[in-house]
DNA sequence: CGACAACCGGAGATACTCTCCGCTTAGCTC
DNA sequence: GAGCTAAGCGGAGAGTATCTCCGGTTGTCG
């Protein structure tokens, strides 16, 4: 629905769904993810009927904000794996991963919830993180950095928890994650 | 509020207020987080008036259901300790942590989000937990099993945090918290 | 038993999500 | 550029949840 439909919407209507984007990554950045959408609507300058035609329910507007910034996170990914050692790259990722959910304020912690759901759009924001994720996985275990067992799967939801359980003390982020990096490391 | 007033609750609010514990537990249980107060005040035979009283408000009612738990968690630590040697005991109890949380569908985020607006409830429930894991650790810690530099805090969110990612995949659960105590104990 | 404070409960104020439908306007055709 | 058509707009409002207010009721104490 309104992802892939055989005609192109029209300019106006395009314009719309732009304007609703943007006030909703600013709503939910400000207010946490629990902005009002009638809200959203008003900031867009558009009327709540608009807002509801573009995005299904509010589950469907924060997964498509979402999706937006994972693909950017994704890309800075694959760039990193060409500047640092293959360990080196793994950890920087995940701070990096961090980092972005640590700004977005409980925007994590809600789209956890929302993983629960079903919904596509997550599914795939998931796919593309776990790409990301195991290319510069799969490097640092050949490199002997990581141990060989751990799947993306594991590196996906451990951080997802580090960064849900300091959302509150951002100041342990770093701590926690280096614990958790350590328990992915071989024996010595 | 209502939780140390100087005289004691009349003989009916008092059977009210427990009335509406047990069945917001049920209803929290069953529903996951999200079912409504004015549901639970049918449940429980009172008027949605009487329970707003006892429980300012959802999360207030969260809150309280959630430390009652809490206090049974921290003492079934305890008892943990005498019968366990340190190192086990201290595994042991973030497993049973996670059994519960876990059993609880959505509830420990539910939780966690709410950290963040300072419920005196909650930051009474997360002392009684890190009293609790304070104990363990601190044998764990003599016995050489945990590394030195570890906090209960550090403990407390980690295990939160895995909790909350695999709220959706609880067969991770083992292998995740797996990883995590392995870089809690002291490298080799 | 009588009086009074504590408590009850439900009607309803408020707020939010989402829908429906008459009006407007972009974009194609001639 | 004028006219036609369907895509799109937006706001009124239905449905629902949270929380409040207050007239009536009931426990408790002298």
């Amino acid at each position: 629905m309104a992802v892939n439909d055989a005609r192109p919407l029209r300019a106006d209507a395009r314009r719309n769904r732009e304007k609703v984007m943007v006030a909703a990554r600013a709503a939910f950045t400000e207010h946490g993810e629990k902005a009002t959408l009638d809200d959203i609507a008003r900031r867009a300058g558009v009327g709540p009927g608009t807002l509801y035609r573009h995005f299904a329910d509010r589950e469907t507007l924060l997964a498509e904000v979402y999706r937006h910034d994972i693909e950017g996170l994704a890309e800075r990914g694959r760039a990193l794996s060409e500047q640092y050692p293959p360990g080196e790259a793994f950890a920087e990722f995940l701070r990096m991963e961090f980092d972005y959910i640590k700004a977005k304020r409980g925007l994590g912690t809600a789209v956890k919830q929302m993983l629960g759901t079903g919904s596509s759009t997550l599914i795939e924001c998931k796919g593309v993180m776990r790409d990301a994720i195991g290319d510069l996985l799969g490097r640092a275990q050949e490199a002997g950095a990581i141990r060989k067992e751990v799947e993306p799967d594991d590196v996906l939801r451990l951080v997802h928890g580090v960064v849900m359980a300091t959302e509150s003390a951002p100041d342990m982020a770093d701590r926690l994650l280096g614990f958790v990096l350590d328990g992915l490391r071989p024996p010595a």
